[in-house]
DNA sequence: AATCCCAGTGAAAAGCTTTTCTCAAAGGAA
DNA sequence: TTCCTTTGAGAAAAGCTTTTCACTGGGATT
């Protein structure tokens, strides 16, 4: 069985309260006892049992994390983020990927509940009303990271999508391009479809180009999605001469596509996508693209949600992180 | 505050005892005070502290996943795989990264200690007797996926690396290929590394090209050093008309470099990779590679793992997986 | 020399649930 | 009617740690 901490007061001939003494407050016990213990506990490699201290202290020092897709690399990148911010804030981290499955993500947070995780990071999905009230029902602390909800007020960090693919769109025609199409996340169950193709709406207006405005297609979060989308709008608007993708996965699909159409990217077609993920400078060719600090976006999560649990609130409900352009091999100046 | 077994007693009306047999053996208390609790429960949304449970069960019914590299798409699939069947099997799931990081992985299995998890899965990295040591001395089962252990006695799952590198390399000659060249993993803390380099060495002596053993080149997991070691194999031997590489990413960071230098692939130079991820059929060229069921790893060591932990042994210690080659369009018959 | 203070330590309670033990009541049999 | 069996339910202990409280003895103060 493992050591308790009995078994450390008897092989240290001193009372359990003085080995707690040891390993929570060392200075307030003499210094042949303190040494006598420390060896007992060495010897036993007696570690505290999580779940007494739990008991006590009320909390797990564990945080959740709910992800859609954790196949998606973005996601790899917040994880990261958020479980090296965990190290620094003394957190564990347990992560629970939804596949996209409301019954699953329900189901994940009552195990998050009764595994009494102090605090939730909720990333990249709509926050349903029915999430909200389980969550609140629960009185677990909660943030949301890449995503936000106007109808609660829920502390969230994210980009601005809108500017970012305002910013996007921008580009394309400052390259000269006047037949612009985009691939975009289908609006229902998205938090940031709307805002995107706003973006796209918005730079296309501003140039003068409205006649685009019908040139988009919806995908669902995947390549083979994105293909089929991009499979569309080349069917219906084949003079295009460059696409928004929203995601760099549907930039990979829309290259795809055009590749076995055998038209060139970017000789005739410019894509750019959205995410800067670490594939879109290993893909080819290379992506031009909306980089998202996808790593700090994890990081910053896990902060504010140490911060709403410490102090009870948050300084800024709504965070914004910078995006950035970032020009490779998929893009060029319309010929 | 939570609410406690004691406020659904107070507020049913019963002991709390009743409460938690209405919960636990639900025919064993009359059906009138059963609806009462159940009332009672539902109002409060009572739910069980773990801390309590675990306290007296010793058991937290959760497993720890060490994994080397979260934004590895490898690991990813394989984390699916075993969430499924943590869900299946009424498991929690705890996942930590290491970034291939002795002394995290070292931290990591320190707090999975502190809470107490029933069971730990290694993923792909080598069983130092220093983790090997600690984990014992912890008293946590676990089991290895896509690794094993020579010098311990410890259950895994993975591939027969061997034989699958022998099949990728078979396969290269059956296309007709004579100058055949590799990417492989550096052998110092690398599992997989040497076996597949022999798998590499075997097919090439039954082929009688042993003029191809020295033709190798060594990485470290990630695209760009495959680049790098890309850029070394055809600077060393241009006449190449293949290349065999140990990973998916590899394969990809070869075909960069070799689109870089306007070398055709597959035109001039097949290349083929391992894994099968799912970006293998998302590069262009889609990616010719042997397959490891990679869901299918994780999965199983989850089944292994409680397998362990229910009867205190496992049926067959070292478990291999079918791997399976798939050929897309990376590869061609030598011209 | 008497009093006070303080450092150091042990005993005990608290935190929440499950489970065992005990008890009471009801129902059936003689 | 009485005794036995069975069913249902409460009290209490156990599981492990932290923390509060109380006690002891030694040093300092007056």
């Amino acid at each position: 069985m493992k050591p308790t901490i009995r078994d450390v007061a008897k092989l240290a001939e001193v009372s359990i309260s003085t080995v707690s003494r040891v390993m929570n407050a060392p200075h307030t016990v003499v210094e042949s006892k303190r040494i006598r213990v420390m060896e007992a506990i060495a010897q036993l490699r007696y570690q505290p049992n999580g779940f007494a201290r739990g008991l006590i202290y009320k909390k797990s020092y564990m945080l959740g994390l709910l992800i859609p897709d954790i196949e998606n690399l973005y996601f790899s990148g917040v994880i990261r983020g958020m479980q090296d911010a965990c190290i620094k804030l003394g957190y564990s981290l347990m992560i629970c990927n939804t596949d996209r499955d409301k019954e699953r993500l329900l189901s994940y947070i009552d195990a998050f509940y009764e595994k009494q995780v102090d605090g939730i990071v909720f990333a990249s999905d709509v926050l349903y009303p029915e999430y909200y009230e389980k969550l609140v029902g629960c009185r677990i602390p909660f943030v949301l990271v890449s995503s936000h909800s106007d109808e609660f007020d829920v502390p969230s960090v994210e980009v601005d999508d809108e500017q970012a693919a305002y910013d996007a769109v921008r580009f394309l025609v400052e390259l000269g391009h006047r037949e612009i199409g985009m691939i975009g996340f289908n609006h229902d169950n998205s938090v940031s479809g709307p805002p995107r193709y706003n973006g796209f709406v918005r730079a296309l207006t501003e140039a003068g180009l409205e006649r685009n405005i019908v040139k988009a297609r919806f995908a669902n979060h995947r390549f083979e999605h994105a293909y089929h989308a991009a499979h569309e709008l080349f069917g219906a608007y084949p003079e295009l001469t460059a696409v928004f993708c929203v995601a760099d996965e549907f930039a990979m699909g829309a290259v795809s596509y055009l590749k076995d159409r055998g038209i060139l990217v970017p000789g005739q077609v410019s894509v750019i996508g959205f995410d800067n993920l670490r594939m879109a400078s290993m893909f080819i060719p290379k992506l031009t693209t909306i980089a998202q600090p996808i790593y700090q976006l994890g990081y910053r999560a896990a902060e504010k949600l140490h911060e709403l649990l410490s102090t009870g609130a948050v300084a800024v409900t709504r965070e914004k992180m910078e995006h950035k352009l970032i020009v490779r091999e998929s893009s060029r100046e319309r010929a």
